[in-house]
DNA sequence: GTGAAAGCGCTAACAT
DNA sequence: ATGTTAGCGCTTTCAC
């Protein structure tokens, strides 16, 4: 803020009778000054309550200990978990945490990149909706490291939707199904066609037939379109693009009358807070998304001290799993 | 980052021919500039890319454009709506948002406050754990207003529970309850006197008998014990002191076999995303949180843009009201 | 081991 | 209306 005046590296250089290099060198390389000058520098800096800008250390180092963490909705519980590992991954280093709701956009998205570029040292994008070719673009001027959006040669982490999906189908087959729809999310989403394909191919192995209708908003909202286009597809199984969607299906159904899982079953994606509060309480694909945030962050930590001949960026994969509830059951 | 080299205001004060402060001019203070210049220089600059450098441009003017929010607990569904009004005003003024987690410490929350206080403008502090007197302290060295917490002489947002508290007691003695047990939340929290003060008194001028318990943790897995206690002392309305709690509560009390509001009565707070999806829907009090936090950004940056004669700051008063849905009914 | 000096990119007097 | 100059607070050569 613009208090008073603040103490700065000059005030501790001349009480302890030294210069300001002294000082800088004594708090960031100790080694490298006397034993003696440095316990003395440090004890004044202490006793005058020195604390050192990050804003001049920034400008000067090129050091900003911080990272930006850009969301496309901030709304959307799905991304809580996220938020929330990559904030504390973020805490314990020490770095200072920015987060930015990109609504969606991917030009917002590379807005908001340009604008913090010079703020920070490297981006966390969760579900960026960025092409994958201005990606990789981006990638080679700033430091980037992505949650569940997998782009060659850029590190991140993802949670694999592949291993839940054929979870769910191996779940519905097992409970006679023989076929299933897909309500499907944003066109731009990677997540999405992810969990799409892996349907596919799942549900091809079992012989079953697949169907993908859609995109719906992946929001509550998004629910009763939803329910009812797959009504209309006389669909025995939904699984709907994540939880906020399956929650709005359930509801519609309910509306409608329509027992669950008595004639239809319905499936989520993400394990979202109020999953298992539903009625029937959501049959979905959970995923460690809070170790996904971390990992991401980590990565980018790692990324931005290594040398120059950097390994290939690491893409960490996490697991899902198959939460059976009861929004599923025997098919009709 | 650290990318090749970023142009400067240097490299296109050069290549349009004039002094580097001309080009901050031309761009920061358009009038103060001939027209014909100017529209030369923001052409240069705009050819050449030229982002200006938010660090230096705070370190030698001491406006940061940028706000931090603290937050007790991210995990916690109460604050995504403060947080996400505060990063939405935030972004509509330009303004870069950092978010920080205290872990409900107030050692914590100072130390962030110090910690980040030389890279923003203010603080916007989400139910504050700090005492009174500190934070008085605090906000006469840094910028500070307050969300859902009340310091005299501070500006500051709330979301006003006494309304919701006075219409949980004439709902619930309209239902015929004689008395209500409150579950309280941390000891700190100002949130929670709140609530309980306002829920005593009306609960006295309707005659009704209230009683505390507590404090009880303002999690899910907190009301496992929050429901024991409150059947032990044989209550027939339960108020937790958020929805979480609230929920917990009906999940216990659920296991154990108690109908709900057959037997008991149960009345949350903050009406999160869950409340209307749990069994049975929960009744609760709703209030605009989004608006809140928008409102405590609003008046940091109307604060920070005051001349020296300020009116004394702002608290914003947000009316709650009590959603009715299915946990409770009429006295047993 | 320590000091002097330059400069990161920008803005804001002060001159002209 | 525009240019010159002096820093903001720090780190980092480069000398000594």
């Amino acid at each position: 803020m613009n208090s008073p005046r603040r103490t700065t590296i000059y005030d501790v250089a001349r009480e302890a009778g030294v210069a300001a290099s002294t000082v800088s060198r004594a708090l960031n390389n100790p080694r490298r000054v006397n034993p003696v000058t440095r316990d003395h520098v440090v004890a004044v800096a202490e006793r005058l309550g020195y604390r050192p800008d990050p804003l001049a250390t920034a400008l000067q180092s090129g050091h900003k200990a911080t990272i930006a963490m850009l969301v496309p909705d901030i709304t959307n519980p799905h991304f809580f978990g996220t938020i929330r590992g990559a904030e504390k991954r973020a805490s314990e280093a020490g770095l200072t945490f920015i987060l930015a709701n990109t609504e969606e956009s991917a030009d917002n998205e590379r807005n908001q990149i340009e604008r913090l570029s010079r703020s920070v040292d490297g981006f966390v994008l969760a579900a960026s909706r960025l092409r994958e070719d201005t990606t990789r673009e981006l990638a080679r001027e700033y430091n980037l490291a992505l949650v569940n959006r997998q782009v060659e040669g850029l590190p991140g982490a993802v949670v694999d939707n592949g291993s839940g999906s054929r979870q769910i189908i191996e779940h519905l087959a097992s409970l006679g199904h023989r076929s299933v729809v897909y309500l499907s999310g944003p066109h731009r989403s990677w997540t999405a066609s992810q969990r799409w394909r892996a349907l596919r191919a799942a549900a091809e192995r079992h012989g079953m037939t697949a169907r993908r209708l859609g995109p719906f908003p992946p929001k509550v909202d998004g629910g009763g379109a939803a329910a009812d286009a797959a009504l209309a597809a006389e669909a025995t199984a939904l699984v709907a693009h994540n939880d906020l969607l399956a929650i709005g299906v359930l509801r519609r159904l309910t509306e409608r009358g329509i027992p669950v899982p008595g004639r239809v079953s319905v499936v989520g994606y993400d394990d979202i807070f109020g999953a298992d509060l539903c009625v029937p309480a959501l049959t979905t694909v959970a995923g460690p998304q809070e170790e996904a945030g971390r990992a991401a962050v980590e990565l980018l930590i790692r990324k931005g001290s290594l040398s120059r001949s950097q390994p290939a960026p690491q893409q960490v994969v996490l697991p899902s799993h198959l939460v059976i509830r009861d929004s599923t059951g025997p098919a009709a």
